[in-house]
DNA sequence: TTGTTTTTTTCATCCAGCGAATAAATAGAG
DNA sequence: CTCTATTTATTCGCTGGATGAAAAAAACAA
């Protein structure tokens, strides 16, 4: 899954599927109206996109057909034929899997309770490998037709390399060119909070315009930033390591091996870890506490437990800390909180204003609008679909080219 | 000075007219060569701005003539008739100002003890009028067309307006529009951090290309962000205020109202006011030290002076912390260290370097190269008149199509 | 049937850039 | 002094991509 720089045509193209996709099947009028294009446009980019076969024309007689004077709309859709992509998230001994067609649309989803930390590079591929082709087996194995896999850690989406991950054990792994060699499809990774950060902007109009930093909270912390909805891409075009910015510095530990970084504070795993000891529990045997588990700690801490609310005011002071360096840095229209994380944000929320207010100047404070996105990992899995899906689109068109 | 979207026309002329400025007098061919251009495009566009008087053949025998057989090359320049741009610097008490020709070249400069900060808005833009008539005065007044000011702060480019700054008491100040109708000329204003980035990355070519981080330190600590040498503009279109991210919680007092901001360690006002405090000297009275005092205080902390030598430590420890915080977050090819503030680079560097490895992946920070860029304030006056002149070009081009 | 309305296609045009051919201006060779 | 080689600059025609306007298509309504 190659992606050099876009011809002025492959990006409309793209602009058009990512349309279809958001917004479900569209008359060219309708596609039109929402990209401000030319209805020539549309109908000289839409012609070529039915002759590669990747939309068809709805025949399905419309809903509005008969009350409408004029010629009727014909509704564009993806072909079935495109088949499907699976979305795949690895954390730390989970694996969440989810089956998607070519038009977006969910058709099954799965997760698999499976320790990924100490394993060597092959064993890891191969586990991933297995994990995927028995999903795809039992769920119209040969529809599939790429993978997109979301993990945490830096990045290297060109290239399809994990250079360094708190969850693999290994560094600088070409897990692109593994799986894809295991599995016989095209592989495109990505990082996670970039995966649901793109995710989320996809649904929401107004985070599409300007920029757009998503702060994602869950099994770790995790930053993606767009501008003008598109993905920041960064020297090796990752995205951030955001979570690791270390911001007391005698802080907890992290399992980065730092100490004080910012998912050490927020992530579930450290959240847990900590209530564990507060009320004298064993040290959690799993890394990444169950929902239920994580749920249970909140409830504790709203039920008044000042020990916990405590550690949630902490954690709300670095969001706080961490979203305004984000403000002083990068200007941005929109700040995006998501993730799992946000369950508790009626816990984080008094210490994340004080801490946003007493370190950002109130002139850029108030450009950049805060937003609590609840989302859980699966949203997740659908925006490196959907990133995977544009890699397909493109692929398709250049093998035509060509 | 408005500056909409460019079309792809403007966009080319803006790269040549840079380029020209650059490099100075060039053929033709030469500036195909410089930009990857065709022959065809450079003649088309050379056409047109010898056509509106922007640039003239150099008539000029060249010291090459006589000597290489074929048509000899006829460089072209900048006319001028054109005029000249007055680039200024605001800090607490000082005004820097400058005058530059239209092909870049420097022709006259000065600097102004006038303390700024406790005037009214009026007040200010009339001393800041004064002075800049005052200095075109001495140095061919008629000939200047255009006023490019930096100062620190919050700076809104697009419309003009300093939404905060340390230096100057107000807010929300529409210090464009307001020194436009004193002065008759256009205004253009920019953050003084971006002012020299711009500068910076005109000058070396690898800056450039992917993007660059430049950290100022000097009178404060300003943050200047390229993507392919352009400077990344936030939400309203203003630059960073980086230098007031809070590093260390219960840190020195900053002049911004908050404690443990970047700057509260690395500007000249800190370390200056610290290493009075330490020698049992009288604060300062002045709010900017001199460029001799500062010295006095680095030679002081080189001979070996252990309390002067832990100001550095630290400062150059916070320097690390931010160094990686940009990594971490943006992802750099490069991290530009500039401004005054690099003199005392040699005491910085060692706790820089620490702190860096200490806080930041190994996988990321290689990635970044880190460069000293020695370089005082008027590399900074160069920088906004450079913006100054690209918007100027810009009009005229206007102009004429209208 | 004929008009009305709305969608879609077609056509001619424009902009921007470029390859190739051509013209221009020189130095050097005979 | 003429001719050729060499390098620079211009011109011409083509292409890719977007668009406005006109035309065609496909329905409904009278």
């Amino acid at each position: 899954m190659s992606s050099l720089a876009l011809t002025p045509r492959e990006t409309a193209r793209r602009r058009l599927l990512d349309c279809l996709r958001r917004e479900g099947p569209l008359a060219r009028v309708e596609i039109g109206q929402h990209l401000g294009m030319s209805p020539a446009s549309v109908s000289d980019l839409t012609a070529s996109l039915l002759d590669e076969g990747i939309l068809v024309s709805d025949e399905t007689g419309d809903a509005t057909q008969g009350l409408i004077r004029g010629r009727p709309k014909v509704r564009l859709s993806f072909a079935a034929t495109l088949g499907s992509v699976v979305g795949v998230w690895t954390g730390f001994n989970r694996i969440e899997l989810r089956l998607v067609d070519s038009a977006g649309r969910n058709r099954a989803s799965r997760h698999v309770e499976r320790p990924l930390r100490n394993l060597e590079a092959d064993e890891l591929m191969d586990v991933l490998a297995d994990t995927i082709t028995a999903f795809a087996r039992d769920n119209d194995a040969n529809s599939v037709k790429a993978v997109g896999l979301a993990c945490q850690g830096y990045v290297d989406t060109r290239d399809g390399v994990v250079a360094w991950s708190p969850v693999l054990g290994t560094r600088d792994l070409p897990l692109a060119s593994g799986l894809s060699q295991r599995l016989g499809k095209p592989v495109l990774i990505e990082n996670d909070a970039s995966a649901m950060a793109f995710a989320i902007t996809q649904r929401d109009p107004a985070l599409r315009s300007g920029r757009t930093a998503c702060l994602m909270i869950g099994d770790g912390v995790g930053l993606g930033f767009l501008v003008q909805g598109e993905l920041y891409r960064g020297a090796r075009s990752g995205g951030s390591e955001f979570g690791h910015v270390r911001l007391r510095r005698s802080g907890p530990q992290c399992r980065c091996g730092g100490r004080g970084c910012i998912e050490a504070f927020l992530a579930d795993y450290a959240l847990h870890r900590d209530a564990q000891l507060i009320d004298h529990r064993p040290a959690p045997t799993l890394l990444i506490p169950s929902e239920d588990a994580m749920n249970a700690v909140v409830a504790q801490a709203r039920s008044g437990d000042p020990a916990l609310l405590n550690l949630f005011r902490e954690a709300g002071e670095v969001l706080g800390d961490a979203a305004g360096i984000l403000i002083q840095t990068l200007e941005p229209d929109h700040i995006v909180i998501c993730g799992p994380g946000t369950r508790a944000m009626d816990l984080l929320r008094p210490s994340f204003d004080a801490a946003l207010e007493s370190q950002t100047i109130p002139e850029l404070r108030s450009l950049a609008t805060i937003h609590v996105v609840e989302s859980s990992m699966d949203i997740l899995t659908e925006g490196v679909v959907m990133q995977a899906l544009r890699e397909m689109d493109l692929d398709l068109a250049r093998l035509k080219a060509a």
